[in-house]
RNA sequence: GCGCCCUUAGCUCAGUCGGUAGAGCAGCUGAUUCUUAAUCAGCGGGCCGCAGGUUCGAGUCCUGCAGGGCGCACCA
């Protein structure tokens, strides 16, 4: 008595002694009147030996049980809440009080009866009738504890949920903000659409794909790793505003803030630039802020500041700051006035144990260009440091194929991403429509690709087929639906914010050898 | 991919110097008509992640493997 099995052996005679006398364990519905939480609302007033006048029925879980002989106190759980019921051989009936022997915690209960106070003021539904609705045969997780090994946390979902409401709470979150953001958008005319997940050619960000085989054409697909691409066709094919919030799939690494399968937003706007894009994105993440936590202020543990609780604001407009001088302050190189030989000539001065070096190899600088060696500054000096939102502007034009030169500065292109606590929120442009410079670009990428680069984009046909057929001036945005959640419900691990985060399967493929 | 750490009952965790396995919850039996992590009496429950090794003797030491956590790297 005590084994996984032998509780469970236990269960089924439970079960099998109600049916033997006569009772489905498994009815079809319940016709509840109230919610728990709206048994609470509605007689929460109570006080006293007061009493409903009706009746109420309502059901929910059984996460506790005390046992008085005659007299058994059960709580009852539900999304909404939980309330106690009165379980009393006289009120009930002995013969329906002694099937309730065979109730166990984890069971769903339904009861009616009226509400009242118990003497030590309890408000609880008093059962004149009980019915069982679903006998369960594994345990709940402890009623204190609940379930804390990491392992099972993300593995047993079901299990988990039960013992932690918090961690359900969650995603009724994420839920309102996904709302929030497509009210957001379809307010402002943007038409939700959907892109193919299964994919012939793949593009719009740089990252190692998916590949899985169709069979009906024997062909290799791939799981989208962007939507960028197919949304920009629409805008060609004549949808002015179009948005989608999607799943992404990147075979790359695992940790705190990826994981390989992710929620995103995109949405593209005709005749606008990046500069109208940046405001879209302040006050959409406002607006989310807003309906759903009623504030644009949120504490949010930082890595940054050791775990400690951070205080982040926002409320628009958020500072935007150009790559360059983030650049140049926190490196205290003066990047903007340096070519590559000099720039290269600058890093290479430095002392060989530099930390630098461990992100960016020593070895390697004489390879890179210069846009390329400014963002890896950017990344080891800056990125971690921009704790509060805020917009970072200007790339070098090394970092896109996708984007439209800079209006005043060869060197960049007009891109610009947001960033809070350390991380990267998302990613804009004014997006390139000249179908010259677009074909020249995604050549370089193939290009690259066949000189073993397995992130660089292969070449779209299709894609520059759109592009050549006409599209119009137009800022693009995508945004990382799993970190806006994250900053939304202070979390700082995105396995917490996805219902069914990644986990091994345990099958042990491919590591034989 | 690299480094460090973890894996003991259904759940949460102890386990000293290497000496033959413990608690609370849950479960079972009994008592109990107002409990709140109810209480009281009693009873069961273990491939100590897996496989080797050292030893008279391994939960404990060593090696390998698996799973997990953290950090680093990767993720423009």
């Amino acid at each position: 008595m005590g084994t996984e099995q032998e509780l469970r052996r236990v269960r089924l005679a439970k079960l099998q002694a109600l049916c033997d006398a006569g009772i489905n364990p498994y009815p079809y519905r319940f016709p509840r009147t109230h919610t728990l939480g709206q048994v609470r609302e509605c007689w929460g007033h109570l006080e006293g030996e007061a009493m409903s006048e009706g009746t109420v029925s309502a059901a929910g879980r059984i996460t506790n049980w005390r046992d008085m002989g005659k007299t058994v106190f059960a709580d009852l759980r539900d999304q909404s809440g939980h309330i106690q019921v009165y379980l009393n051989q006289k009120t009930l009936g002995a013969e329906a009080f002694g099937l309730m022997r065979h109730a166990d915690l984890g069971d769903f209960l339904g009861v009616t009866g009226r509400v009242f106070r118990t003497r030590t003021g309890e408000l609880s539904v008093r059962a004149e009738k009980a019915e069982l609705l679903c006998k369960a045969l594994r345990p709940l997780p402890d009623k204190h504890s609940g379930l804390k090994n990491p392992e099972l946390v993300h593995r047993d979902r079901s299990s988990y949920f039960t013992s932690d409401p918090e961690a359900r709470e969650v995603f009724v979150k994420r839920a309102r903000a996904i709302a929030a953001v497509r009210e957001f958008l379809s307010a402002r005319g943007f038409l939700e659409v959907e892109t193919p997940l299964l994919q012939p050619l793949y593009g719009g960000a740089a990252a190692r794909p998916f590949k899985t085989h169709v069979h009906a054409i024997d062909e290799t697909y791939y799981l989208q790793i962007s939507p960028e691409l197919y949304l920009k066709r629409l805008i060609a094919g004549g949808f002015d505003r179009v948005f989608t919030v999607c799943k992404n799939f990147r075979n790359e690494g695992i940790d705190k803030t990826h994981n390989p399968e992710f929620t995103m937003m995109e949405c593209y706007q005709a005749y606008a630039d990046y500069t109208d894009i940046l405001e879209l994105t302040e006050n959409l993440y406002a607006h989310v802020f807003r309906t759903v936590l009623g504030a644009t202020t949120v504490g949010v543990p930082s890595d940054e500041a050791g775990g400690t609780l951070v205080e982040l604001r926002f409320e628009p407009p958020w500072p935007r700051y150009r790559m360059l001088d983030l650049v140049q302050q926190h490196s205290a190189l003066a990047v903007g006035d340096l070519d590559a030989s000099g720039l290269r000539s600058a890093l290479l001065a430095l002392p060989s144990d530099h930390a630098l070096f461990t992100e960016m190899p020593r070895e390697r600088i004489g390879a890179l260009s210069w846009g390329e060696m400014v963002q890896a500054l950017f990344e080891f000096h800056v990125q971690s440091q921009l704790v509060h939102p805020c917009f970072v502007l200007d790339h070098p034009k090394e970092t896109s194929p996708l984007c439209k030169p800079h209006r005043s500065d060869p060197r960049l292109i007009e891109r610009f991403e947001p960033f809070a606590n350390g991380w990267e929120i998302g990613n804009a442009y004014s997006e390139l429509n000249d179908p010259v410079l677009q074909r020249e670009l995604l050549e370089e990428q193939a290009a690259r690709r066949s000189g073993g680069d397995e992130e660089a984009q292969p070449m779209d046909e299709d894609f520059c087929a759109a592009v050549e057929l006409g599209m119009p001036p137009m800022g693009g945005l995508g945004l990382g639906v799993d970190r806006l959640v994250m900053l939304l419900s202070g979390q700082s691990n995105i396995k917490d914010v996805i219902l069914f985060p990644f986990t091994r399967s345990g099958k042990g493929e491919g590591r034989a050898e």
